[in-house]
DNA sequence: CCTGCAAATTAGGTATACCTAATTTTGTGG
DNA sequence: CCACAAAATTAGGTATACCTAATTTGCAGG
């Protein structure tokens, strides 16, 4: 079969190498280097190669690509990522407030059916949600035109001196450390008191006005963000 | 890339083929032709033919398939093509419900993500709309179990005299058509007072106790189906 | 400045699911 | 009972998106 296109013609796999260099890139815009997609991705360097090649040779071309000195999103390319993100978010969203699902359930299913929905579904659900801004971890919900706000926070891992923070956002790429994160009380918005260095590497934390502690490895602590102002 | 894989582990494709089997094969399970099957899916006899070897050489074969002599499901092609049933029907009902989407919306985006939810997806919406059995057409949704109801009922371009009858169920194949038919008022359960013959080959129908009378075309007439029982 | 290694690319292959064209099979009418 | 048309199948090809293995490129340290 021809494999299955949406949105804008693409398939999932262009969509979701779209997605992949959008991330990797960061709002500055960077340079992806190949191997930084393979990993992420879950493919052979070479498949990367290939796959640039045709998405740089279309008539309108996603990316902007130059032999060894990676990629970056077109303008189009750019559009159309904003747009898969949004669908991602809003869908995860969705999930977790009308069908009650576990947080840490959303983003497998959201990250499936982003590909598959139409602009209708897309703009009924965000019509039912109340065309929410931020999604259950915290991530900005880019708009229908392609604006995605930008998030001013820092990793809890970069945090170097102990202090007081309002949580920004949780990482969803590992269901396992989220249900960690979770049973915490660690969720957007919430208040976090981070003592740095607790056991050996790690952070302790106790989150609002409890006095209960927590202990997160580097590992976990790396999917958390706070907005870069303590208070 | 591999195809997507979902599921029972098939793909789209075959998922679309073991639907379009069970619903040509109809409830006495009869012998589908390929060509039948080509027809229905839109694709060449040559490609039915290659996918039904296919499937009927795997480990656990989805179909019973004899060289020219049409294929039918087996009980493992019977059990995944009514859970896809299953989940086209609860997403159209969903959409219908939840999302408020016209009614002659709903198949296409169903036909689309019946293929990628998952079975949490699937019994929480199931949940949500308190375990329907039927959809928004009339049709009833297999449970979790495979287990379809029969529906006795007939087609309007079957009837022969004059009569009052219940409505079953409208096709949703056509979304044109079933503009139409929604616009007459013609919904599962309604009312439906039918004089045969009325313009040339059409049918004039009024619904309820509206005196307001329409005539509907040959066409549009099969898509309608009516309980077996006038009354 | 040049060497070596990591990154990137090229070359060649796989599986899915489609296609057209050529051939075979089936069953029916004469 | 046989010829013929329709249906089905075989043969050979396409596009997508992967893969591994072999080769090339670029850059950083000696």
């Amino acid at each position: 079969m021809a494999a299955r296109r949406q949105g804008q013609g693409n398939t999932e796999s262009v969509d979701n190498y779209l997605k992949a260099i959008l991330s990797l890139g960061g709002a500055e815009d960077r340079r992806v280097a190949s191997k930084a997609l393979a990993d992420r991705l879950g493919v052979a360097p070479a498949s990367v190669t290939n796959m640039l090649q045709k998405l740089a040779a279309a008539a309108a071309p996603l990316v902007v690509y130059e032999r060894h000195r990676g990629v970056q999103l077109s303008a189009t390319g750019r559009r159309r990522a904003l747009e898969v993100v949004r669908h991602h978010r809003l869908i995860e969203t969705f999930l977790y407030e009308i069908l009650d699902y576990p947080i840490d359930e959303v983003h497998d299913e959201a990250e499936r059916l982003e590909h598959f929905i139409s602009e209708r579904f897309e703009e009924r659900i965000a019509a039912k949600l109340g065309h929410p801004k931020i999604d259950p971890h915290g991530h900005s919900i880019p708009t229908m035109e392609g604006e995605m706000a930008l998030q001013e926070s820092i990793l809890l891992t970069d945090v170097v001196a102990d202090g007081t923070f309002v949580i920004d956002s949780v990482s969803d790429r590992d269901s396992g450390n989220l249900r960690l994160i979770e049973a915490c009380g660690i969720t957007p918005g919430a208040t976090m008191r981070v003592r740095t260095g607790a056991p050996l590497e790690g952070y302790s934390v106790s989150i609002g006005g409890s006095g209960k502690a927590y202990d997160l490895t580097r590992e976990v602590a790396g999917d958390v963000r706070l907005l870069s102002q303590a208070k």
